[in-house]
Order: C-alpha cells, then structure tokens, then sequence
RNA sequence: UCCAGCGUGGCUCAAUGGUAGAGCGGGUGACUGUUAAUCACUAGGUUGUAGGUUCGAGUCCUACCGCUGGAGCCA
C-alpha cells in the first residue's frame, strides 16, 4: 500500500490502491452504499463506501460535514464522480466526527459568512481566492526578484504619517505616540541610494472610516523604489509588473478564474503597451464631445441591458410556478432576489449616469479625480490605464515637481479595467533639497522629524522613484470579485475584526 | 460622519394588527449510483433590545444596538 497521495495526483495512480485523507465536503447515502465527496486541499474526489465493506460502511455512521478521515481504496476512471476519478473504499478510519456544520451546501448571508470567515475559507471559491492571491504575491515578488531587486522590510512602528495625518493608527510606544505604517516609502528611498532596486512587502494600515467595497483597513502591498529611475522609467515598470502578475495567474491558475466564472477573455488581453495620458490629456479627454457620445451610446447598451436582466426575472418567476420541490422553489427564489438586487442596482446606475456624465463635462483642472471620473476614463479601456502628472495640490509633498509645469508632479496612477479603481499610485521623488523644503513649508510640515530623510537629498541626491502596488485590489480585480472583503483570509474592515 | 435598507429556529426565508410556519441543516428509520439524492417521522422560538399605541403587536410608533449597501477619503 503506497503512502498517502493527493488527490490532485489521483489521475497517475489509476486502477491502483490509494490512500486519502482529508475532510468531508458532502456525504449521502443510498442504503447499501455511501457516497463521500472527499476535499484536502489540493482537490476534491468522490468516494464510495459499499455495505460489503462492513467496517468501512459502518465508519461513516453518523460522520457529517468536515469530518475528517484517512480513506484507503482503489482508484478508477468514473465519468459519473466529479473530476472523473473515483475511490472504492476498502477502509475507512475516522479521525474526528464533526458536529453539526454551520455552512451548509447553500446560500448564506454574508454576515453570517464573515462571522464564520475560519471556515468559510474551506469552501471552493474562497480556497480558489486564496490560491490566486498566492500567486499574484509570488509573481510579483519574482518579477522583482529576476530584475535584480533586493528585498527591503520597512517598520512598521514609525514615527510619523509619510502622507496625510489622521488616517493613521495611533498605538502607545512605551509612552510615546508611534503609528502604524501606511507605507514603507520613505525608508525604502534610503535603501534604494545603497542598493540601488529595491522593494518592501508587508502591511500597511490606514485610519481612515471608509466603508465601500474597496477599503480595508489593514491591507497589503509591494513598493519598489529604484535610483536613477524616472518617471517614463516606472510607467515602463509598472506596465511590465502588471502584465508579468496576471499572465501567471493565467498560467497557473486557470482553473480557479473558471471556477470563480472569471471572464478569461478579458485578462489576456492585459499586455504592455497600457494607455497613458496626462491628468491634463484626461481632464480633456472627459470634456471631449466624442467622449460624451460614447457614454451615451453606452446608456443606451446598459438600457438594454436592464432589459435582459427583466427577462431574465419573468423566465425565473415562470419557473417558479413550475417547480414544486421545496428547496427548489427556495432557490429559485434566491436567485430572483438577485437577480432583483442586480436590476436595482443597474437602476440606480442608469438614474445616476446623466448627472456622472455631467461632471465629466464640467471637470476643472486642479481637481482629484473621484470614483466616477476613475471609472469614466479606465471603463473606455481594456487595458490597466496609465495617468500621469497630477496637479501638485492633490499629491503628497514628497513627488517630483515637474520642470515642464510646476503646476504638476511627475506621478502616475494605474486605474485597473472594468472599474476595479486604482491599484498602483507611485511617482519619481523630489530630489532637490530646497523645493522638498519647500513644498513641506507649503504643507506647514516641520521638517525637523525628516532630517534623515532629507539627508537623501545632501548626499549625492539622483533621480529616484517608485511606486506601491495594492494587493488586494489587484486580487480582487484578476478575481472579478464584488468586494475587496473575500480577497484575504482575515479582513479588518472599520469596525470589524473578528474572527 | 451622512443617506437608504434590513434584524423571525443553527442557516435561508414566509406569516391583511387576530393560534409563529416551510425548506435546508440536526436526530431516527427506508433505499446499491448519489451529485444541494429521495421518502417518512422527529426535536428545535421570550420574533435584535427597551419603551409606547391597541381588546390584541413579528406586523404600527419612538429610541437604542447590530448588520448591509452607497457617499466622502484612498491602494
């Protein structure tokens, strides 16, 4: 008897005695024999149980849901069990009879969910989830690692805010006030003039009482910050990064984007060159009239949309009354309110879309895009769009000014498609001690707590830049998930953090 | 913080102001090919909390608590 084998590696141990173990995702019975669908983590696998195998049968007595167990059998190809692989069970031990489970085979309210986010971790999609972001961690920390960057921990106790105050978390550092990082920035500009490339990973965490479904308040990200580098230099970079992250996932993780019914399609269509344009070449492009035209062309698609979506809830109530099994019927009904939800909200959109595209047309230069100005401009794209050169106002104290118009910093912003909003802010640094100086009096800073980070600038100051990368964001958008809430394990929302 | 919506068995939801119910899950039994199996039986409730209106409140009113969605801010 071989020792114990994934199921993943089933396929290569056909017609041969196997042993599994792991946790029971579903068990039913028909009478002499039992039907266990087997998950451990690498894969699922139906399992029978024959009466003939008294021991084996009677095993499973009373063994629900999650229930652990080691099953020995023999494998054979077997179109009617998931996956195609299926296990005669010759013996069966029970390691530990779950009680009742709390997450059933059905549809659950999301708060229910999160308070039981340990274990709704165990089901598919989330499982898919987890092994996306996986990768996208591991293909991002590649990419910097065959391009010659060196790994960098920043604090994560620091002194002070790096951008806006008020956003931070405060904590008592033995009496004194410290914060928790919201970048590692600053400090990485230091080990970039030693190292030359370099990047930090970790998390970061931000005060701020957003409650969307793109917020956390503690979330992840990956910075690097090279020397010499400009900022052509980083939209070159960012281009490279991001196309390099999802074509592992398409690589590696097809299956999960299937199984989280992610369109394809649309990713692998995510290859540098990106669109790039200026804050001002945006800023003209939502006043261009040819602009308006299409938004409302799209109106009219989104219009007709709605009206799929009505069909869509009159073929479900015609099947309703068809139907009269009684979890069916409640299925059914499920799927209605749904549906109902989705038709709401694409209502409220299309009530809301006219007044958007007003905005647009009246956008002044000088303002911060919002969320609907985002979306307007990386919804006409299918690739992440590249904007640059913001006003200098809107942007931290520490971008580059820009010596073709001081009026603008040299910073870019990636805004991801179909509205998954920004997922890499970064710029080139102000490398000249006396604008930086400057600048932060503009700010009313006191650049006393800077000094070292001003001695950057004493001691052979070069062009330098970087940018951060927002894990999960990008997560949620190679995902096509709803809400930022199911792209890590543990999420902090404001005020939230159990489990 | 502001605006909107929702709180009924473990879960998902029903219930004109008039005796609190169903399905799933749990338990017991039947069934050798189930895919959320099917069938029968069974246990399980101070309807978020506190007041109020009423002969009578899950349902109406007030306050509070919790949750969800959206706005601002951001990755």
């Amino acid at each position: 008897m071989p020792d114990f084998i994934a199921i993943s590696d089933l396929p290569r141990f056909l017609d041969q005695p196997v042993k599994l173990r792991g946790w029971i995702r579903a068990i039913r019975s028909s009478g002499k024999i039992r039907f266990v669908e087997l998950r451990d983590g690498t894969g699922d696998c139906q399992c029978t149980v024959e009466a003939a195998y008294a021991e084996a049968f009677a095993a499973l007595e009373g063994c629900g849901q999650e229930s652990s167990v080691e099953i020995c059998g023999v494998s054979r190809a077997e179109p009617r069990g998931p996956g195609g692989v299926e296990v005669s069970a010759r013996e069966v031990r029970v390691l530990h009879q779950a009680e009742a489970y709390p997450i059933a085979r059905k549809e659950h309210g999301v708060d229910f969910l999160m308070q039981h986010r340990h274990l709704w971790l165990r089901s598919p999609r989330q499982a898919a989830i987890l092994r996306v972001r996986h990768r996208i961690i591991q293909a991002a920390r590649q990419f910097f690692d065959d391009n010659g960057f060196t790994l960098i921990d920043t604090p994560i106790f620091q002194p002070g805010a790096a951008e806006g105050a008020g956003t931070l978390f405060e904590v008592d550092y033995f009496g004194d006030p410290a914060f928790l990082a919201q970048t590692g920035q600053l400090y990485l500009e230091t080990a970039a003039m030693a190292l030359g490339k370099v990047y930090c990973f970790g998390p970061t965490f931000r005060a701020e009482k957003s409650k969307t479904r793109r917020h956390l308040t503690e979330f992840w990200m990956i910075e690097p910050e090279i020397a010499f580098y400009e900022l052509e230099d980083l939209e070159a970079l960012s281009e490279e990064f991001l196309s390099q992250i999802v074509q592992a996932v398409l690589t590696h993780n097809r299956a999960d984007l299937e199984l989280l019914e992610r369109n394809v399609a649309a990713l692998e269509n995510i290859r540098a060159p990106f669109p790039r344009m200026t804050y001002s070449e945006a800023v003209d492009f939502l006043h261009d009239p040819g602009l308006h035209e299409k938004l409302e062309a799209e109106l009219e698609a989104e219009r007709g949309r709605l009206g799929e979506i009505r069909k869509a809830i009159s073929e479900t109530e015609t099947q309703l009354g068809q139907v009269t099994k009684a979890w069916k019927v409640e299925k059914l009904g499920n799927d209605l309110k749904a549906l109902k939800e989705q038709a709401g909200e694409l209502e409220r959109w299309l009530a809301n879309r006219p007044a958007h595209i007003e905005d647009a047309k009246n956008f002044q230069w000088g303002k911060d895009f919002g969320g609907d100005e985002e979306t307007i401009l990386s919804n006409q794209f299918e690739r992440p769009l590249i904007v640059t050169e913001y006003p200098r106002e809107v942007k931290a104290f520490y971008m580059k000014q820009n010596p073709a118009d001081p009026r603008t910093v040299r910073n870019l912003d990636v805004l991801a498609p179909e509205g998954y909003g920004e997922i890499i802010g970064g710029s080139q640094r102000e490398d000249d001690l006396q604008t930086l100086l400057d600048r932060m009096a503009e700010e009313g800073m006191d650049p006393e707590p800077y000094q070292w980070y001003l001695d950057l600038r004493r001691y052979g100051s070069v062009p330098h830049g970087g940018f951060g990368l927002g894990i999960e964001r990008t997560v949620s958008w190679i995902c096509g998930l709803k809400h930022i809430r199911e792209t890590i394990p543990f999420p902090r929302l404001m005020g939230k953090m159990m489990p």
